[in-house]
DNA sequence: AGTTGTGTTGAAGA
DNA sequence: ATCTTCAACACAAC
């Protein structure tokens, strides 16, 4: 599931891309582009450069001449493809094609077919909503310990729901915000409002470091991801405790938990992560 | 062979 | 407002 870290290092990979203008389109499956249907979208798409690529949240941006936005989420089993790929079953679902003016593919394969894209007025897609609303990017300078900390301020959820929340910090989902709670030593069922300085510091801290070191090792390939030659992401060798039930953790031994969280899995130590209060 | 698990997001229902 | 559930879709594992 891409990520923080795998989107980055998807946005990086994609660099190579610049400068580089949409000949044609295609799919098998229309209902992944959003917003305009197929045939209205490949004849806006076509001859449009690209003129930046970006990452917000999750988010994959296409800044395009003209002023449009080309948008790609990834969602849970989406991974764009460029140029050449290592040949992989996870990578031989593809579903959508861009034919570029260099003669080179930039591909989606995604296997559930969850993944959407959506061309924009870039105006109108930075002004949207549910891009407006998007919360900081952790990663950012401007992320400080303060502002977390503002974030977090009677949040009575769910420490690990805070984290995945989209609007409250962008680009966390269920690998990392297992990953860094294990770090932090903070059981996932405890509520943000609870936490005390030295645990917010704690959780502060390793937001950062796991995901900068997930993005040098170019994310997490535990199913579907991988980056645009289609290799996997290294991080696997480093986690700790997502996937790991009844494994024993690293540092203490005890077997890591698997318990459900609103329909999704959360993973932790029931000795280092302990629920007090 | 049918059921369950996988997990992002948005929408619908309570 | 805030919580939970479900649907989008396809496949692997049991």
């Amino acid at each position: 599931m891409p990520e923080l870290p795998e989107v980055e290092t998807t946005v990086k990979g994609l660099q190579k891309a610049l400068n580089r203008a949409f000949i044609s389109v295609w799919t098998d499956s229309e209902k992944i582009i959003k917003k305009l249907d197929f045939k209205k979208f490949k004849k806006e798409i076509k001859n449009k450069k690209i003129n930046k690529v970006w990452r917000r949240g999750k988010n994959i941006i296409f800044e395009l001449s003209g002023g449009y936005s080309l948008l790609i989420h990834q969602k849970l089993t989406g991974h764009l493809l460029y140029d050449r790929w290592k040949r992989d079953k996870v990578n031989d679902y593809i579903h959508l094609k861009f034919f570029l003016d260099n003669g080179k593919v930039l591909a989606l394969s995604d296997l559930r077919k969850f993944a959407k894209v959506e061309l924009w007025k870039t105006e109108e897609l930075l002004s949207s909503k549910d891009f407006r609303k998007l919360g900081p990017e952790p990663l950012d300078e401007s992320f400080t310990f303060e502002k977390f900390k503002s974030l977090l301020i009677n949040k009575k959820a769910k420490i690990k729901q805070i984290l995945m929340d989209q609007d409250i910090i962008a680009g966390i989902g269920n690998i990392y915000s297992d990953e860094i709670l294990w770090w932090a030593k903070i059981h996932p069922f405890r509520s943000g409002a609870e936490l005390n300085e030295k645990e917010l510091k704690d959780v502060y801290k390793y937001i950062k470091l796991v995901l900068n070191r997930a993005i040098k090792l170019k994310g997490t390939s535990v199913s579907d991801y991988r980056d645009i030659k289609g290799e996997e992401g290294q991080f696997k060798k480093l986690i700790k405790v997502y996937q790991r039930e009844n494994e024993k953790c690293f540092r203490c031994g005890t077997e890591i938990k698997r318990v459900k969280m609103g329909g999704r899995s959360a993973h932790f130590c029931p000795f280092c992560q302990q629920n007090k209060k």
